[in-house]
DNA sequence: CGTTCAGTTGACTAAGGTCAATTCCCGTGG
DNA sequence: CCACGGGAATTGACCTTAGTCAACTGAACG
């Protein structure tokens, strides 16, 4: 699985990867707990082996925002505390029971300064969350809730799958209530 | 001017940093000028001298969104499409007249190749997009067009001063109608 | 069978869009 | 100095999208 994740990127030798395992350390995580709480400083990044994760923040009003969704074989982290070394508004929290390997970021910043290809793995990280949010952005800022919804059913029928419709309906960026009105528009 | 913003990232020597400008071309653009178009490949990146940009896309509809702006002293490139080699769908067009130091993609990565501080130089304009992108993203989720253009106006009064407010209503994410209302609620 | 939790629905309200008509501001030419 | 022409911004009347609150349905499970 990792294996797979780190050949990914072109970026390691056969024998380099295969090395790998020993820089990360497993991790369970329960049902409902969290990797990441908000106010936390994120000091370490995880790939996930099993599970599904929730990230959300809660705005100033108490209204719960869901960030994004991560599933098996996706990076686990507070990027933006990660990498700014700030404290996160981020919950990233089980949604099912869930195995990791984590590795820290001080491991990863040593790596780097003897092996440059960690450097580059590090801004490819980067450039690749970057992309994604931005597509991200741009469906929020563009469409309506029905296109953004149909989108989703198109694009990531894992989402519909495995993910409670109030956990959906918050990532959409509406109320529960009006995400059950679009279900039924467009049952029709 | 641009010698600053090197200094900033701490990687540069002072000598490197005063021969910086060999590897950068001055251009400059006419207002309502283009320096990227929506179907290119983004194939370099600028240093804004002098003047302001819009980046702004069309989508299926026809309606014109507002990305970002780019002041002087930012860099300018449709960077989604200069990381990932594909065609962009941004416009990034000059609001007043500008004046620009130009870069290659492939100059840098030259650099790059030669001094590892240029790759790590990439990941952090890297890692700096992207935390500016998800506050972007979570102003968008979490507030409305009213909390949206107060929070714009106590921490970028300089987008009030010098942007038309026909775009500064597609960036917020709303019609001219709907912020002419917001600007004459506020007003009390 | 109750209890619980997720999802749906109805009635009402509020935020924001559409379209078209002004008004405001400013430059230019008489 | 004034008149007017054009782009930017505001406003009014009306409509659509989405939120609020609370009641209801339905399956899951001890």
């Amino acid at each position: 699985m990792i294996q797979q994740f780190f050949q990914s990127f072109y970026l390691f030798s056969k024998n380099e990867i295969d090395n790998l395992l020993a820089f990360f350390k497993e991790r369970t995580i329960a049902k409902n707990d969290f990797f990441v709480k908000e106010g936390e400083n994120c000091k370490e990044i995880a790939f996930i082996q099993s599970g599904l994760f929730r990230s959300y923040y809660v705005s100033e009003e108490g209204k719960d925002n869901t960030y994004c969704f991560r599933f098996p074989n996706d990076l686990l982290a507070s990027y933006s505390s990660f990498i700014s070394n700030k404290p996160t508004v981020e919950n990233l929290q089980a949604i099912t029971e869930a195995t990791l390997l984590v590795i820290k970021k001080e491991k990863i910043q040593e790596l780097a300064s003897k092996n440059p290809n960690w450097s580059e793995f590090s801004r490819m990280i980067a450039e690749q969350e970057y992309l994604e949010l931005e597509k991200r952005f741009f469906q929020l800022q563009q469409n309506d809730a029905a296109q953004r919804y149909t989108f989703l059913i198109e694009n990531q029928p894992d989402y519909i799958q495995k993910i409670p419709l109030q956990y959906l309906a918050s990532y959409l960026g509406i109320t529960q209530r009006h995400l059950s009105r679009i279900r039924k528009e467009i049952s029709f």
